[in-house]
DNA sequence: CAAATATTTTAGTTATAACTAAACTATATT
DNA sequence: AATATAGTTTAGTTATAACTAAAATATTTG
């Protein structure tokens, strides 16, 4: 593995970028509707880092540019990002349910003031 | 896996410093001594982004400050340095071999001229 | 306790990465 | 041909990371 993948997979920013093609090619402009924090000129320079890491290949039709995931560059790195999404939602989840827990919590057991 | 880990490793400097306590702890000091080219505070400052990404545990002995890697904090992830590793030997290996024919080709076997 | 050793921390500098605005290229639509 | 759409590239700015020099801390040794 080139240290560049390395590179490549440690900016949120595109992490961001190989989740939204992860499952599915996807155009420039759709990436770029994803993320409206940025511009789309910054969008296509991940894009190009991506690329040149060899972690994205894209193909032109018309006037778009789709962009989809190359797995195979990545290894076993595969996994362990599809892990780390996953734990982000499960620990959205669990945020939730404190959210519930706050609004009524059990009343904590054990040894109470014996009076 | 926190992102904080893919961060670290995407540093060539902290993976050098890995590497360098890969097989066995090594003090902050000798760590310096095989990094020449930076201060002893820069080493330093390297040593505690990887003690917070929670890739490195010490443990201090009189003066020294031991550092050892914490292999089961990389996962899957260790396989691919060890890797990356591996194949920068290799890619040495090869050079070397290409300088060796460079300096004494073996000759090209077959008819010579029979004198 | 003073001096030496090993390391960390701080404040400021420099290098690198990420970003923006605008110009540019290319393809399609009218 | 003019206009619109989709994307890239460039030049300059801003944010972040890495580094240095020096001061600070902590532990041993004389």
């Amino acid at each position: 593995m080139e240290p560049a993948v390395l590179e490549a997979i440690a900016s949120p920013r595109r992490r961001e970028i190989l989740r939204l093609v992860w499952t599915g090619e996807q155009s420039a402009g759709a990436i770029h509707r994803a993320m409206p924090d940025v511009t789309f000129g910054a969008v296509s320079l991940q894009l190009r880092t991506l690329l040149e890491a060899g972690l994205l290949e894209a193909r032109t039709e018309q006037r778009n540019r789709y962009y989809r995931v190359r797995r195979e560059a990545l290894g076993p790195v595969a996994e362990v990002l599809e892990r780390m999404w996953d734990d982000a939602l499960w620990k959205l989840k669990l945020a939730a349910g404190l959210e519930e827990t706050r609004r009524g919590p059990k009343p904590r057991r054990g040894r109470g003031k014996r009076t």
